[in-house]
DNA sequence: GCCGTTTTCGGCCCGACTGTTTTCAGTCG
């Protein structure tokens, strides 16, 4: 069965090789439009093409065109669309794009007239010089070229939000040491909170750009400056990552922020809106045309942009083009839970098995922290390289942590818990009895992971049938950047942890971040609580809950959708459990 | 290819920068 992302990830390739072709822009966005779409979903298209697809034209970017492919491609697997444009270009030609300067013209002209169908074989028609002789092509973009194709074949290199996070608060400091700047902010998916980030934006206010530009260019982190005109400066950090600098003045320093923060899709759809309403949103303001001449409405904030179009101001993370315009107009924007409203950690790790600190110096930590619980969860036996507990050494720690609780200020309490593995033939590690006696059990997969689909379903589905399991950590087992997630079936693990009261675990770990944003969203709609859990393995992997928190905002929930915002006993009574 | 409080046809967000151009196309965000 397809996921939604595969699906998408076909309509973006048949996007990709309509582009390629010259097609028309809109219809390319169209597809763009739609994989976006189902890419956000919170329910399953295949599931929809066998239940009703008659309903999948209704939603709001898919039209009968889309929804037919969809459903061939669900039925059958294949999309023939797709195979005849394979047929006539050879997939390989899309590494072309990731070349800074290339685009989907400028590659079809290296292919058409030059036979480029490769990296290799493009860094081979410039050297032979071949590539500045082409029309539309010079000296200058050949070298272009071959310098951009070291970085097209260390391409869609993105950084975890936490790496870029340090960098950033670099940059900060050290363009805040510029006179020149009045005001400074970092826009794009940074502000966003997506997990990864691709490159970073950087907004100033100042009368004097250029002086920003040398400042910047003055940085220690810059290796290399990539454009730069009046407003507009490039520049690549010794890390490789690219950051974008803009300069505006003060009255459309809102409109910039706003502009450059995103999404693209947002932007789109805000666009539009105000076009809707006889207005336009650029970079510098919203204006008005009156008598043909344009107006300048507002821009000077954030607050004013949005304001004008009669729409609060959407928290970065929500704009994504996804729910947010609906909730706006219907005035539910949600109220999105903070990292104060956090009042327990329910998965972490002690030198038991794999953690670096003891259980007394996480305790101590997580006490540190303000937090009222934590669930001690080391791994259990089958765990053997994290030298995993079995029920004899966890029956031992609990003993400690009930010596230890004796000694705690009131009203802290550490729960006695495990992460337990849920085996690759299904069940779990620890016996029922040893089970029973847990506060706190999540269960998790680190074997068989690569199982199809419906067995690694039923092992995590049988899990939440186990009445001593609290919650499913790290659900789909995804590494950013490093691993797809196992082949479960989202919908229906949700829709077990419904049916008999189950958490299911956002883990913080920021090369994690697992349930993604949009699994957490479904979530949120089917009712189903958000736990989330640092996965600890030191005192300082405390600090990651943060991470989750700010995923958790993208999926747009609340305090009261994430069960550890909970005292214990209420989140006791939650899970249908007396305390 | 999608969509509809001007529309079932004719729109579809908008501007900066670069390089190759004699006035603009392509790329990028």
């Amino acid at each position: 069965m397809l996921t939604n992302a595969q699906i998408a990830a076909t309509l973006e390739q048949v996007a990709d090789l309509l582009e390629f072709q010259g097609a028309n822009a809109f219809r390319v966005r169209a597809y763009r439009n739609a994989a976006r779409v189902i890419r956000n979903l919170t329910h399953e298209v295949a599931r929809l093409v066998a239940e009703a697809p008659h309903t999948l034209a209704e939603i709001d970017g898919i039209g009968t065109a889309v929804a037919e492919k969809c459903v061939t491609l669900v039925q059958t697997g294949r999309l023939p669309q797709l195979e005849a444009l394979l047929d006539e270009i050879p997939e390989s030609v899309l590494t072309l794009l990731r070349i800074p300067g290339v685009g989907p013209r400028k590659a079809a002209v290296l292919y058409r007239e030059l036979g480029v169908a490769t990296l290799d074989q493009l860094r081979a028609a410039c050297e032979a010089q071949q590539v500045r002789a082409l029309k539309g092509f010079g000296a200058k973009t050949e070298q272009a070229i071959l310098d951009g194709l070291p970085v097209a074949e260390a391409a869609g290199q993105r950084v975890y939000w936490a790496e870029a996070e340090p960098l950033v608060a670099q940059l900060r400091d050290h363009l805040q040491a510029c006179a020149a700047v009045d005001q400074l902010e970092f826009a794009g998916s940074y502000r966003r909170g997506k997990e990864t980030v691709g490159d970073l934006d950087a907004l100033v206010v100042s009368t004097a750009p250029h002086e920003v530009m040398e400042h910047l260019a003055s940085s220690r982190l810059v290796a290399e400056t990539l454009a730069r005109g009046d407003t507009k400066m490039s520049v690549r950090l010794a890390t490789g990552l690219q950051v974008d600098l803009r300069v505006v003045p003060p009255a459309s320093f809102g409109a910039a922020l706003q502009y450059f923060t995103g999404s693209k899709e947002h932007n789109v759809a805000l666009r539009s809106r105000a076009k809707q309403r006889g207005l336009k949103i650029n970079e510098y303001g919203v204006y008005r045309t009156v008598e043909g001449a344009e107006q300048y409405v507002a821009g000077a904030t954030e607050e004013d942009v949005y304001g004008c179009l009669g729409l609060p101001v959407f928290p970065p993370e929500l704009r994504e083009a996804r729910q947010e315009f609906h909730w706006a107009d219907a005035g539910q924007l949600p109220e999105l839970v903070v990292e104060r409203d956090v009042r327990g950690d329910l998965h972490m790790h002690t030198t038991a098995t794999d953690g670096v600190d003891s259980l007394p110096d996480m305790v101590a930590a997580a006490q540190r922290r303000g937090w009222e619980y934590v669930a001690i969860t080391d791994h259990s036996q089958r765990v053997t390289m994290a030298r995993g507990l079995d029920p004899h050494r966890l029956l031992a720690q609990w003993r400690e942590i009930d010596a230890l609780q004796a000694q705690a200020p009131a009203g802290f309490r550490i729960l006695k818990g495990i992460e337990v593995d849920i085996l690759e033939k299904g069940g779990l590690d620890l016996p029922d009895d040893v089970l029973a006696q847990a506060d706190w059990v999540v269960a998790s997969i680190h074997y068989g992971q690569r199982q199809p689909r419906a067995q690694i379903t039923a092992r995590i589905v049988q899990a939440l049938a186990n009445p001593h399991v609290s919650a499913i950590a790290h659900p789909t087992g995804r590494l950013l950047l490093r691993r797809d997630p196992y082949d479960v079936d989202v919908t229906a693990m949700l829709q077990a942890a419904k049916e008999y009261g189950k958490c299911l675990e956002l883990n913080a770990n920021p090369m994690r971040l697992d349930l993604d944003d949009v699994d957490c969203a479904a979530a949120r709609e089917l009712g189903v609580p958000i736990v989330i859990c640092t996965d600890a393995h030191s005192v300082e992997g405390l600090d990651v809950m943060r991470y989750g928190v700010l995923q958790a905002r993208r999926a747009g929930l609340t305090a009261a959708d994430v069960a550890n915002t909970r005292s214990w006993s209420q989140l006791r009574q939650l899970l249908g459990r007396a305390e």
